[in-house]
DNA sequence: ACCCTTCTTTGATGCGGCGCAAAATACTTG
DNA sequence: CAAGTATTTTGCGCCGCATCAAAGAAGGGT
């Protein structure tokens, strides 16, 4: 078995401030995992064995509801810790994580998380970071849901996942990874049917640019305006 | 100026596995303030100077969008931190909170948290566990705000306010502070004008109890059904 | 290359709940 | 107790968006 390096994850976010000798005592008892595309880093309900860091790929979490809605409650990038809510207080994952590419992650049991925290003060600090950045999403999630409309929703989701895997082309800003209407229609709270109603109507206004489960974001800004609200008639 | 007594805060959850010495500890740096009616214990955006503990009274935490629209992130009981974002990294409020009855509240200086919270491991992670039920919170609340309708919606609202300060009367379970038609609407993204009627046919079905700023839960069984989607046509 | 599955588009229809308007009711204050 | 203010109720019209239905496009496996 291949020994795993600091290297991998020395640059990431959550492990800023540790000293090369903290990030091999971290490493070390990580395991590495590949988890391939449409399959689940973690389920939720089940019991919270591990946290995880993905290494490589994109992961979408998503939550389900008793009579078997899903909502997609954030996409994880490269460098985002995941699974860690068992670390303030949880035995069992609130949501589900499944890759929606291949994905290389690590994984540390969880119970090995408040010992790394304490022993690496700045490691707990990033997490908490993380956690309170998150609470802050999802109250920024629940304002926009009451106030805004489908379509400001929309335009904001297609944003937020641009500043988040946003990848230069010469059309515009292509989202990083496969996502269907459906997909949008999950993270707006709206249905698959006006998600593409949307897209075709921004597409043809030279907004957007997109086909199957692909986005491409030709002007952001002009995109932003109309997520604000401005009533933008040209 | 009077001292205050750690009786004040030791069966308080914050505090759960602290002992007498720490609790004195805390108590000695923190200050009381009373904020009467309508009055903000501190203010979104401004930069955040304090944490604060509700000893007595009951506060709500709100949202202002950019053009004036409030949503209400949630009700604060005694016994619970509030103002603790600044804790996880922030250097601001994200949110104002509002005494909606004349309260008692204690503050620390920000600047102590991360103090305590060293020097006081279980007061640490005590907070922490908090942090993870609200981020649980306002994610469940994302998911019914895309799945639910407002019927529901509102059902879910009442219930959790009944649950978190529900006092049995002889007509069933009074909410324990003033709450308006508006003060729903703003919880559950509707209007007043929604809410009032889904009180009144309630009201006619005997699931509930209301008047001005005054909710009266009589059968929570029921509701719950109505919350949950069970169609309920008696 | 062809079939099968998955994803997307587009139309038609209907309704939940919002917006607007106005009256009624309940506190508050002098 | 009367006037003023905040809250609630209720009616009505309409529109944004869900729902239902069905066809079209794009991959993917064999």
């Amino acid at each position: 078995m291949s020994r795993l390096d600091r290297s991998l994850i020395a640059h990431m976010a959550p492990f800023e401030g540790l000293n090369p000798a903290e990030l091999d005592r971290m490493i070390g008892q990580a395991r590495a995992l590949r988890i391939t595309k449409d399959h689940a880093v973690f389920e939720q309900e089940q019991n919270a064995h591990s946290f995880f860091l993905l290494l490589d790929g994109y992961v979408r979490v998503i939550k389900t509801t008793p009579d078997g809605e899903e909502v997609i409650v954030r996409y994880i990038s490269p460098g985002e810790l995941m699974g860690i809510a068992s670390a303030l207080g949880r035995t069992t994952y609130p949501a589900s994580a499944i890759a929606v590419v291949d994905c290389v992650v690590l994984a540390w049991p969880s119970g090995m998380w408040s010992e790394f925290a304490s022993a690496f003060p700045n490691f707990g600090a990033n997490t908490y970071r993380t956690v309170g950045n998150r609470l802050q999403d999802a109250h920024a999630r629940v304002v926009e849901m009451s106030t805004e409309q489908v379509d400001q929703r929309v335009a904001h989701a297609l944003l937020k996942l641009v500043r988040q895997s946003g990848k230069r082309t010469d059309e515009g800003l292509l989202i990083d990874f496969p996502l269907s209407r459906q997909d949008i229609a999950e993270m707006t709270g709206t249905t698959l049917h006006t998600v593409s109603r949307l897209l075709t109507a921004w597409e043809e206004q030279g907004l957007v640019r997109s086909g199957r489960q692909k986005v491409t974001v030709v002007e952001p800004h002009r995109l932003l305006m109309l997520a604000e609200g401005r009533t933008e008639k040209t």
